[in-house]
DNA sequence: TACGGTAGCTCG
DNA sequence: GTACGAGCTACCGTAC
C-alpha cells in the first residue's frame, strides 16, 4: 500500500495539487476528543495521503475550498462531517459505506465487518483507540490510518453495484449532486447518501431546553409522586413501583384472577388495571388508580431526568441513527427526543430571538398506503379532500357522512390504521377499547372488517397477494417506494414493512429540498428535530414567516416525488417552543 | 456489585 | 393466525 505522510505545507499543497484532478475523494480522520488529528484522502487510484493537521496549521484552509467541490466517500461520515462543520468544511457531496452496508441489510456494519463480508479477510483495527494526541505518530498508527481509506476504494464499487440492482429511477433525483457525482440511480439510495450531511448538521446544532422550566416541573412531579407513594406504602405496604409486588398483592391477597405474562408474571401493565377502575371493592378502585395516577406522573419526571442529564449549556445534541429500524426509519438516543410527551413537549424550545416552525404530513401512512396499493376508492376519498375516518365510519354505520358522531368516527380511525396492517377482529376489538373505549364485539369486529376490505378492494388485493407470497416462499420480497428492498417473514411485517419504510423516505427527501432551499435563500434556519412525519425548524424570529411557506412547499414537494396518485398535506405552524 | 432480561410506558 | 417501528428506566434474578 502506498501513502504518503504530510506534515509541511508544501507538500499539503503539491498533494491537493493531485488530489483535485479527482471528483471523489475517499476519505477518513483519526481525532483527540477535541479535534482532527489526521486527514487521509485519496483519489480512486494513486497514493493515500495522510495530512497532519497538528504540524499544518492552514491545513483546515487549503482543504476546505477545494473539498466544497468534492464528493466524498467514507464510513460513517457522520462523525467526520461533524468536525468538518467545526471548521466550516463543507464537501460538495457524500457517499457513506456505513450507510450502504445498512441499506443493503446488513446487521454488523462497523468498517472491519463490512470489509469482512466483502472480502472474507480481516481488518486490523488494534490502533483504532491508540493515542492520536502524541506529537510522534508511530508507524503502526500511520499505516492503519493509510488501510481505512484504501479499503474504502473496494466497499465503495460493490456496495454501488449492490444498490444499484433493479433500480426505481426518478427523473428529478438523477440531477442531484449524488447522483451525478457517483453516478449513482436508486433512488432511495441517492437520498440516504445526501441525507448524511443533513444528519449531520442537525446533531451539530443540537436543540434548546428550557432548564427552569424542566426544574419547576420536575419539583412538581417529585412531591406530587413522593406523597402517592408514601400514602401507598402506608395504606397496603407494597412499593408503588414495583409491578410483581403489586400483581402479587393483587391476585393472592385480594383474591382476583389477573393474567399472566408469556412468562407467567403477573400483567399488570396499565390496560389491565384499567378494567378494575370500576370494581364494586372501593378499596380496589383507590389502588388502581393510585398507582395510575403514580405511573403517569413517575414517567413524566423519568423523562425530565433523562433530558436534563444531557443538557450542556441550555441544549441538548441528541444523536439520531440514520438507519435505525429494518424499515429505514430513524431512532433517537442520549435523549431520546422522538418519544417526548405531549405534556412535556414546551421543554424544547428556540433559542433567544429565534423561533421553532413545525412541519407535520398529515395522515401520511394512510396516503402512503392508498397510493402503493392504488386502491380507487381511498384515492378518491383522499383526493377529493374528505375524511377518511369519518368516509369509513359512514361505510361502516350505513350513515350519512355528516351524522357521524366523534365516537363513530375514533372508531373508523382505528379501523383505517389497523386494518391495513393487518389487524385482527380480536386485536380491533381490543384496541377500539384500549384507544378509544369503544366497546366492540366480536360480531361487530367482524362485521366491521367485511365491510372495510370489501369497500377498499385494493388492500383486500394487496392483502391476498402478500398471503399468497408468504405461503409459496414462506418469506415475502416488498420494495418501499423508492425501490429500498425489504424482506418479511409475517403478513403483519409484510404490510407495515413497505409503507412504513415509504414514510420515512419522504420525510428525508423533504428534509434534503427545505434544506437546499434555504441555502438557496440565505435564511438562518436549522432543522433541529425529526419525528417520522414532523419536521422541526429553529429560525430567525423574523424570518419565520418565509421559513414556513418554503417548510410546507418542500414537505409537498417532497410528496409528489414521492407518491404519484394522492396528495400530500402537510401542517406548518411557528411557535417558541415544541408544541403541535 | 455488575449484567441481562422483562415489563411498562412514551412517541410515530 | 399475527397491526408495525423505536429507546429508556426500574425491577429482579443470576453470576461473580
Amino acid at each position: 500500500m502506498n501513502y504518503i505522510y504530510i506534515d509541511k505545507e508544501p507538500e499539503l499543497k503539491k498533494a491537493l495539487e493531485h488530489l483535485s484532478k479527482g471528483n471523489i475523494w475517499f476519505i477518513d480522520t483519526e481525532t483527540t476528543p477535541k479535534d482532527i488529528r489526521l486527514f487521509q484522502v485519496a483519489l480512486e487510484k494513486g497514493p493515500i495521503y495522510i495530512i497532519d493537521f497538528l504540524y499544518i496549521k492552514s491545513a483546515k484552509d487549503f482543504i476546505k475550498d477545494i473539498i466544497s467541490t468534492k464528493g466524498i466517500v467514507g464510513h460513517n461520515l457522520k462523525f467526520d462531517l461533524k468536525y468538518f462543520l467545526k471548521y466550516d468544511i463543507h464537501p460538495y457531496t457524500t457517499f457513506d459505506t456505513m450507510i450502504g452496508a445498512q441499506l443493503i441489510g446488513l446487521n454488523r456494519v462497523s468498517l472491519s465487518n463490512v470489509y469482512n463480508h466483502f472480502t472474507g479477510e480481516v481488518l486490523d483495527k488494534k490502533e483504532q483507540f491508540s493515542n492520536w494526541g502524541v506529537k510522534e505518530l508511530t508507524q503502526n498508527q500511520l499505516l492503519y490510518a493509510a488501510k481505512d481509506v484504501e479499503v474504502l476504494r473496494l466497499l465503495y464499487e460493490k456496495l454501488k453495484k449492490e444498490l444499484d440492482k433493479e433500480p426505481i429511477i426518478i427523473d428529478i433525483l438523477q440531477k442531484s449532486r449524488v447522483a451525478n457525482v457517483f453516478n449513482l440511480r436508486s433512488s432511495y439510495a441517492i437520498v440516504e447518501m445526501g441525507f448524511v450531511q443533513e444528519l449531520a448538521k442537525i446533531e451539530y446544532t443540537g436543540i434548546s431546553i428550557d432548564q427552569s422550566e424542566i426544574e419547576k416541573q420536575k419539583q412538581a412531579l417529585l412531591s406530587k409522586t413522593q406523597k402517592i407513594a408514601m400514602d401507598f406504602y402506608i395504606n397496603y405496604r407494597i412499593d408503588i413501583s414495583s409491578p410483581k409486588k403489586l400483581g402479587e398483592f393483587l391476585e393472592k391477597k385480594l383474591k382476583i384472577p389477573m393474567l399472566h405474562t408469556q412468562k407467567d408474571n403477573i400483567s399488570t401493565d396499565d390496560s389491565i388495571l384499567m378494567e378494575y377502575l370500576d370494581n364494586e371493592d372501593k378499596k380496589v378502585r383507590d389502588l388502581i388508580s393510585k398507582v395510575l395516577e403514580f405511573r403517569k406522573l413517575h414517567k413524566l419526571q423519568e423523562k425530565l431526568e433523562e433530558v436534563l442529564g444531557y443538557s450542556q449549556n441550555e441544549r441538548i445534541h441528541p444523536e439520531f441513527w440514520q438507519i435505525g429500524t429494518i424499515t429505514g426509519r430513524m431512532s433517537s438516543l442520549k435523549p431520546n427526543v422522538q418519544n417526548i410527551p405531549r405534556e412535556l413537549r414546551n421543554i424544547l424550545k428556540a433559542k433567544e430571538g429565534y423561533t421553532l416552525v413545525i412541519g407535520d404530513f398529515s395522515q401520511i401512512e394512510l396516503r402512503i398506503a392508498a397510493d402503493y396499493v392504488g386502491d380507487e376508492i381511498m384515492i378518491s376519498v383522499i383526493n377529493k379532500g374528505e375524511d377518511l375516518h369519518r368516509f369509513t365510519a359512514s361505510i361502516i354505520t350505513n350513515k350519512d357522512p355528516k351524522d357521524i358522531t366523534k365516537e363513530e368516527r375514533q372508531m373508523a380511525k382505528a379501523a383505517n390504521f389497523g386494518l391495513i396492517y393487518g389487524m385482527s377482529e380480536r386485536s380491533l376489538a381490543i384496541y377500539a377499547k384500549n384507544s378509544y373505549g369503544v366497546e366492540m364485539t366480536k360480531e361487530e369486529a367482524r362485521r366491521f372488517r367485511d365491510v372495510f376490505f370489501h369497500t377498499f378492494q385494493g388492500i383486500k388485493a394487496w392483502h391476498d397477494g402478500i398471503k399468497k407470497e408468504l405461503r409459496t416462499k414462506g418469506e415475502v420480497h416488498t420494495k418501499t417506494m423508492l425501490g429500498k428492498p425489504l424482506t418479511a417473514h409475517t403478513f403483519t411485517d409484510a404490510a407495515n414493512y413497505p409503507i412504513q419504510g415509504t414514510g420515512a423516505e419522504l420525510l428525508k427527501l423533504a428534509v434534503l429540498i427545505f434544506a437546499q432551499e434555504i441555502k438557496k435563500s440565505s435564511l438562518d434556519a436549522s432543522v433541529v428535530n425529526l419525528i417520522h412525519d414532523e419536521i422541526v425548524v429553529e429560525t430567525k424570529k423574523d424570518q419565520a414567516t418565509e421559513v414556513s411557506k418554503l417548510l410546507e412547499k418542500a414537505m409537498k414537494k417532497a410528496g409528489s416525488i414521492v407518491l404519484r396518485h394522492v396528495n400530500v398535506e402537510s401542517e406548518v405552524i411557528t411557535n417558541n417552543t415544541w408544541i403541535k
